[in-house]
DNA sequence: CTGTGTGCAAACACTTTGCAGGTGT
DNA sequence: ACACCTGCAAAGTGTTTGCACACAG
C-alpha cells in the first residue's frame, strides 16, 4: 500500500509532511516517537507539525498508540493484525521493548489475554508490555 | 508496620521527608506520583527532595514502579503481594488505572501471565496495565 | 475560495543535575 | 566527624496551545 493511497482512504489531505511521516513509518516497521521523527525530519518540518501529524493519524486510525513505559509516547502503523475477522479494529497486541537498543515492536503472534478482574472494575483497554532483549540485540552478542 | 520502623529495616536514615512520604503512602494505598506528593507536601519539602526520596525508596525496595501509561511515573508501597513463597521480591502485579479519577492501583488478586514470545526474544520484565472504570467511580454513577 | 495544515513563539509539565550548606548517626 | 540528605537554581526533555500565514481540494 502506498502512503498517498492510505491517506486518501482515511479522508486526509495529501501534504508533504504526512507523506514523509507515513513513508518513514512504512520503512521502519516499529513503534516511532515524535522525537525520533524530529531527528529525521526536523530540517523539513516543524516539531509541532510532527506532533499534530501523529495525533491526526492516531485519531483517524492509521496508527495506534504504543505505550512502552519509556515515558515517551510511540505509535505504530496499523497492519493486518489490527483488524480481526469480524472487522473490528483493535490494537491490543503485546508490545516488546528492548532494553539495549530501546526499540519497541508489536508482537502480532501473541494475543493479549483479557484477564478477569475483581468485582466492580470495568476494564476498557488492556496493555501488555514486555521488556527484555530483542532478537537483533541477542544475535549481536 | 510503622514508617520509622520500615525505614530502619531498609538501612535508611530517619528524616522528616522520608517519614512524611512513607506515612502518606501508607495512608493512601494506591500508586503515587511525585507531582501528587508535591501537591500535598511542597510547603514542607522541596520538589527535588521528593523525587530523590521516591528514587531512594525504589532502589531500596520499599516501593516499586507502577507504569500506568499516564506519562507520569508512579510508585506503590511493596506489600505482601510483592514477596512470594520462595522469598523472591517481585512486582509484576496487574495495575489498573481509572480513566475517570485517574487513580491507579495494584490488583494483587491476579497474576501477570508470563506469555511466550517468538524465538529470539528474551523477556525480563512483564507489565500489564488495564484501563477502565474503577470500583469507586462505578459505584458513584 | 474555504477549511484545514503548517511554522513560529511561547508556555507547560515532568524529571534530572550540580553544588553549597545542613543533619542524622 | 563524616557521610548522607536537603534546598535552591538551573537546565533538559517531551508535549501543548495560540495565532497568522500558506496551501490542498
Amino acid at each position: 500500500m502506498e502512503s498517498r493511497e492510505l491517506l486518501k482512504q482515511h479522508d486526509l489531505r495529501l501534504t508533504d509532511c504526512r507523506v514523509a511521516v507515513l513513508d518513514f513509518m512504512m520503512e521502519h516497521p516499529r513503534a516511532i516517537s515524535q522525537p525520533e521523527l524530529e531527528l529525521q525530519l526536523s530540517d523539513r518540518f516543524d516539531r509541532v507539525t510532527l506532533y499534530r501529524t501523529l495525533s491526526t493519524f492516531n485519531e483517524k486510525g492509521l496508527i495506534h498508540e504504543v505505550p512502552d513505559n519509556s515515558g515517551i509516547m510511540k505509535f505504530a502503523l496499523c497492519g493486518d493484525a489490527c483488524t480481526t475477522q469480524d472487522h473490528h479494529h483493535h490494537h491490543e497486541h503485546v508490545h516488546f521493548r528492548c532494553n539495549r537498543c530501546q526499540t519497541t515492536v508489536c508482537i502480532n503472534e501473541v494475543d493479549v489475554p483479557r484477564l478477569a478482574l475483581p468485582e466492580g472494575f470495568e476494564p476498557l483497554k488492556f496493555s501488555f508490555v514486555i521488556e527484555g532483549i530483542c532478537r537483533d540485540c541477542q544475535a549481536l552478542s
